[in-house]
DNA sequence: CAAGAAAACGGACTTGCGTCCGCTTTTCGA
DNA sequence: TCGAAAAGCGGACGCAAGTCCGTTTTCTTG
C-alpha cells in the first residue's frame, strides 16, 4: 500500500465506472484515457450546442476530440451513453433537490408528489435536446430498465404508497402500476413532441400531470 | 366517366395510396406493381413471422420477395410502413369495431371509454410484434402525427368530452391533455417491456389505465 | 532506469439503411 | 399493331454505426 494510492483515494486496481459512475471518482484512470475523456466530452458539448444531437455523427464527434473512432466507441458504445455522461451532473444534481424537497415531512405526500412532477418537467426542459438524443440513440429495453428511470419510478411508487398509508389514495389501487402510468405521459418523446411541435405549455403539463393523479374520494 | 371506371371504384387517373391508404381501392396500379406488391407483403410477413421484426433487414425481404431494394423502398420507404402496411387491415378492423362498442348511447360514456381500453389492449396484444416493430423503425414525430394516433386521440376525446357534458368528470379539467395523458401508458414500447419483460398480465395493465380515468367526486 | 504487461489507441472493415439513376415493362393513342 | 411516354424496376453506391485487431502508450516492478 503505497501511501500515493491513498492520496489518489482509488483502489490499487482502479476500476472505472466511466458513464453511469462518477469520472470524476476514478484515480485508476490511465493518463492518455482521462485527457481522451474530457477531449471528447468537450467535443460533443460543442458540436451538440452548434448542430444538434441528431445531426452530429460519432464520427465527427471523435475527429473534433482529435481520437480514433473505436476510441470514443470504447468509452461510449453509443451517442446515446454518451448523451447520458454529459447528464450526469445535472441528473445527480436533480435527484439530490429533489430528495430533500420530497422528504420533508410536513407536507403531504401528494403535494410532495406534485413537485415532484413540477421540478421534473424543469428539469426536463432545461435539458430537453439531450434527453431527446439520448433517448433517439437507445434501445428502449436499455432506457426502461436505466437507473435514472427505475430513480423516478421509486421516488413516485414511495409518495403514493405513503399517501396510501394516510388516506390520501385508495389502498385498492395498484400502485405499482400507477407510478409507471403517471410517468408515461413525461415520457421524453412526447414531451419533446407536445413542447417543440404542438407548443403546450409546460405549466398546462404539469397541471395535467397534477390532475391525473387518483385521490380518493373519502379525503377530499 | 365509363362504366368500368365506377365499376373498379377508382378514378381513371387512379391515384395511388400504397402505405397508409386501401391498396385493394388501387385501380390505376400497373399489373407489375400490383404483383409486386403481393410479393413483398407476402415476403416480409413470412420473414416477420419466422425471424422476428427487427431481425430482418430490409435487403432479406426484398430478395426473398424476388424484387430490387430499390422497388422495395419506394412502395415502403422504410421497415416501419411496411409494418403498417401490414397492420392495415387488423386495424382497420380494430377501428371499425370500437365505433360500434363507443357509439352505444346507453352506456354512460365512462364506462364506454373503459371499453374503448380493454379493446385497445387486446388489439396490441394481438399485434404487438408488427406494432412493435413499427415503432422501433420510425421517427417519433411521425408515430406521433399519424392518423392511426390521432384516431386514438380523438375517441379518447370524444368520450371525455361526452362524460364532461354528462357530469361523469369534471369539467375544469384539461381534456385535451388528458387524452393524450392516458393513452401514454400505452405506448408500445412501455407495453412492450410490460409484457415481454416485466410479464405484467393484460388485465392489470386494463384496471391500471382504468382506474386513472378521473372520476368527478360530485357524482361517485 | 529498463523491460514487460496491461490498458488504451485508431483506423480499416463490415453491415444495414436509404438514395440514385440508367434500363425495362406496361400502357395508350394513332 | 406499333412506338413513345409513363411507370416501374433493381442494383450500384454513399453514409453512418459499430467491430476488430495490430500498434502505441502508460504503469509497474525489479
Amino acid at each position: 500500500m503505497g501511501s500515493e494510492d491513498l492520496t489518489n483515494g482509488t483502489f490499487a486496481g482502479g476500476w472505472t465506472l466511466d458513464h453511469a459512475g462518477r469520472p470524476s471518482a476514478v484515480g485508476g484512470e490511465r493518463r492518455d484515457a482521462a485527457r481522451n475523456r474530457r477531449r471528447v466530452l468537450e467535443a460533443a458539448r460543442s458540436l451538440f450546442a452548434e448542430r444538434g444531437v441528431c445531426e452530429t455523427t460519432m464520427e465527427e464527434i471523435s475527429a473534433h476530440a482529435g481520437v480514433g473512432k473505436g476510441t470514443l466507441y470504447r468509452r461510449y458504445p453509443n451517442k446515446g451513453l454518451l448523451c447520458q455522461a454529459l447528464l450526469d451532473e445535472p441528473t445527480r444534481d436533480f435527484q439530490t433537490q429533489i430528495m430533500r424537497a420530497t422528504s420533508d415531512r410536513g407536507l403531504p405526500p401528494l403535494q410532495r408528489l406534485e413537485l415532484f412532477f413540477e421540478r421534473l418537467v424543469a428539469f426536463m426542459e432545461e435539458n430537453l435536446d439531450l434527453l431527446y438524443g439520448a433517448h433517439a440513440s437507445l434501445p428502449s429495453s436499455e432506457r426502461l430498465s436505466h437507473p435514472a428511470y427505475d430513480w423516478r419510478r421509486w421516488t413516485v411508487l414511495g409518495l403514493l404508497r405513503e399517501a396510501a398509508r394516510q388516506g390520501e389514495v385508495s389502498e385498492e389501487l395498484d400502485l405499482d402500476y400507477l407510478a409507471t402510468a403517471l410517468l408515461a405521459p413525461l415520457d421524453v418523446e412526447l414531451y419533446h413532441h407536445q413542447r417543440r411541435t404542438l407548443e403546450i405549455s409546460e405549466s398546462r403539463v404539469i397541471s395535467g400531470l397534477i390532475s391525473l393523479i387518483p385521490r380518493s374520494s373519502a379525503r377530499l
